[in-house]
DNA sequence: TTTCAAATGCAACAGCGTTGCAAAAGTAGA
DNA sequence: TCTACTTTTGCAACGCTGTTGCATTTGAAA
């Protein structure tokens, strides 16, 4: 599926900066940064422009906001499995990559008395298969 | 146990800004924003200071800080209950409320290939209790 | 092609968090 | 209790993220 598709099917208007955002997010296989999406789209764009597209297209569940720490905000495109039980990604401590996992699941939550359950998301931290290649390399 | 104590548990100088922000967090049965322990605490002290006081507290685990969304920070008594599975929180998405929980779960993580578990967090997006009620109420 | 709503770029702004440095406070020893 | 030294604090300044208002441009439907 291609961007402009996936835009038409939502029935948003097929601007240049959209396009682009998703064709970024979907060919990766790993969560990006603004910035590092900005990168690849060559600095085009009004940071403005990026974030006001970012909420159109979370807003229609095109891609999802992953927030890692307060100051380590990564999109990946939304695979549409999102489960109600939640979703999961994993960050690895050492090269900051993070990664969307479908692998994890919440043991069904005991909330207390009288509390509403709508919605979890679970972070998992440790170490990526890459950095932990590093480590046994000299 | 007392501000103080824990202070001089943990080797750290009993300054008026640390006990302050201990007292305060440990007699609240829900997680605080900065803004809210500041004005708890009638405004004393400079920003800087209390930034750096978090932190200290932090790297000390007397308290922990918890990442609802990029702009909704809070911060919580460590009951070092803290199991290596992980912390679990609920926010109302209502009220905004925080509060730890100690009822979840997460089934044993499996993750991909050589990748290292080191910890995880769960929040979990719901209603608390007080604002169902109001939704009984006219 | 024309028309009009929607998206963009620009400027300005608010808030969070950090850093460097001088002043103040806490602690340990005499 | 006083002294000396290290740590913490307050202030000023800065960078980054995200938002808003407004004029201009663009996309798409008629």
């Amino acid at each position: 599926m291609k961007a402009n598709e996936v835009l038409n099917h939502h029935h948003l208007k097929r601007t240049s900066c959209r396009e682009g955002i998703i064709d970024v997010v979907m060919s990766s296989d790993e969560a990006l940064s603004e910035a590092e999406i900005r990168d690849r789209l060559q600095g085009c764009y009004d940071r403005t422009t990026f974030y006001r597209s970012f909420k159109t297209l979370e807003e229609n569940k095109i891609i999802h906001k992953i927030i890692v720490d307060n100051n380590l905000v990564k999109y990946a495109f939304d695979s549409s499995a999102l489960s109600s039980l939640g979703h999961a990604h994993f960050h690895c401590v050492e090269c900051n990559s993070v990664r969307c996992l479908n692998t994890v699941a919440l043991e069904k939550a005991s909330l207390p008395q009288d509390y509403e359950y709508a919605q979890a998301e679970i972070l998992i931290r440790g170490t990526c298969n890459k950095c932990k290649k590093q480590h046994s390399k000299p």
